[in-house]
RNA sequence: GGAGGGGUACCCAAGCGGCCAAAGGGAGCAGACUGUAAAUCUGCCGGCGUAAGCCUUCGAAGGUUCGAAUCCUUCCCCCUCCA
């Protein structure tokens, strides 16, 4: 992690920022900026946008912070953008219910888990925090309006999504054309020299150099990374790629940076062994010959070791190796893991004995009494190391090891 | 402003007076298998109940009927076309 600013050449750098990269606009640009940058020895000021609904950054959104360190460490200055105003007006890609809106509180929390996610990767001493609010706020609807005139609807009507909905009949809002504007406005205020953003970003990242250009400033380079798939998706042999969607919360299929290391590293095992190389390119910083070695070797291995660098780099080598241990001690050799919590059940007054689906259901293993009885009847709940076939069967006063499917443990005293 | 289509369980989607707690798919959960929490196969998948059965659910509220997700009325919300 450790920088001097100006200790690598712009060349060096270049290589560096671009490894991995989608599209650059242009190449020719960033190399005289950090040309620039290198002369004057002026970091430059490399914008990402986040929305401030989704607090909870998974593994996707790493891809993008990854791409943001790098520059940190060369010394460039990170903004980062809570798009709050944006977020105010309603999101546009969710085609289903209108988010509403959020309060000022929620988007001043949601900063705040932000902030507290984000800098697992990002350094804080170079990094800015800024709502664009700031600016939208206090603007006039005059100066809105203005700001709207700068771009034509055909141009809006290049995106590719806005023109297949325009084909199709499909309704496009208003405001959602202002929203590439906002965000390319926002580059305008802060002054940016890059702008990072996913791929599907491109056009509105693209919008920011146009208005950067009427509004008298040199264009940002636009930088985007590829688009991290999902843990559900699945290598398809005709197409020769990787299919699936990409990794979002709302779809389930993503690790989150501050889940916990077992739950990390058992997301991770889960995924094909093709998905894993894919990872391997986008999430961690390997050389050509290394990936090869481990391409020689066990998938599981070559697994386990993404599985565990993962882990390690949000919760420390230490809690990586425990999440490992755990996996292969519960998962692999099915055995209970080092640490079970522990409750105590009081049984209700005169009675001696209490029907285990009760008890799961009222402990938590199971959501339901019913969801309790079929666990049971399907062979998924064990006590004390013994399958549980009775869906009618109770438990007296003493102390038991439940568990409930293959990763669910608890030990419980019934008193 | 006019014409039409639609709102069904976590999601998509069938049903269109009783056989509907509601087809099918996906997700999820469990079991077998496995290097794997993958793939595949099998089962489960509203709540309560040992069970018989009872209760709640098909946008909302009323109504018709022995009986409604299915028919009628009013209301709310989405979408498409024409202007």
């Amino acid at each position: 992690m450790a920088f001097e600013f100006g200790s690598a050449t712009p060349e060096e750098q270049l290589r560096e920022i671009l490894r991995g990269a989608v599209d650059v606009v242009t190449e020719e640009e960033l190399r005289r900026k950090l040309e620039k940058s290198y002369r004057e020895k002026r970091p430059l000021r490399v914008k990402a946008g986040f929305d401030p609904t989704a607090p909870d950054l998974h593994l996707g959104h790493t891809v993008l912070l990854q791409r943001m360190a790098r520059l940190q460490r060369f010394g460039h200055q990170v903004i980062f953008v809570i798009g709050d105003f944006t977020a105010r007006i309603g999101d546009p890609s969710g085609r289903s219910a209108t988010r509403p809106p959020l309060s000022e509180e929620e988007v001043r929390a949601n900063a705040e888990t932000y902030k507290a996610q984000v800098f697992r990767i990002l350094d804080p001493e170079r990094t800015e925090v800024r709502f664009n609010s700031e600016w939208f706020g206090p603007m006039s609807a005059a100066k809105i309006i203005e700001l709207a005139s700068r771009i034509p609807v055909a141009r809006m009507l290049e995106r590719d999504d806005f023109s297949k909905r325009f084909r199709e009949g499909r309704s496009i809002g208003i405001h959602e054309f202002l929203y590439p504007l906002i965000q390319g406005y926002d580059s305008v205020a802060l002054q940016a020299d890059v702008e990072l953003g996913g791929t599907d970003q491109l056009f509105n990242l693209l919008v920011g150099r146009e208005l950067q250009r009427d509004y008298g400033q040199e264009p940002q380079v636009v930088l985007t990374s590829p688009i991290l798939e999902g843990l559900d998706a699945r290598w398809d042999p005709e197409k020769q790629a990787i299919v699936g969607a990409k990794m979002s919360k709302s779809l389930g299929n993503y690790v989150g940076v501050t889940e916990p290391p077992e739950e990390q590293f058992g997301k991770i095992m889960s995924i094909t062994d093709e998905l894993m190389w894919r990872y391997y390119e986008l999430l961690l910083d390997r050389t050509e010959a290394e990936i090869e070695q481990l391409r020689a070797g066990h998938p599981r291995d070559a697994k386990m070791a993404l599985a565990r660098s993962i882990v390690a780099r949000f919760h420390g080598e230490e809690a990586a190796r425990a999440a490992q241990e755990h996996f292969e001690r519960v998962i692999v050799r099915k055995e209970r893991p080092a640490e079970v919590e522990e409750r105590v059940y009081p049984l209700p007054a005169e009675s001696s004995r209490v029907p285990l689906a009760v008890l799961l259901a009222d402990v938590g293993l199971a959501s339901s009494r019913g969801e309790a009885r079929r666990l049971i009847a399907q062979g998924g709940v064990s006590v004390g190391g013994e399958r549980v076939g009775d869906v009618h069967a109770e438990l007296g006063r003493g102390t038991y090891e439940l568990k409930v499917g293959k990763r669910r443990f608890l030990t419980v005293t019934i008193q």
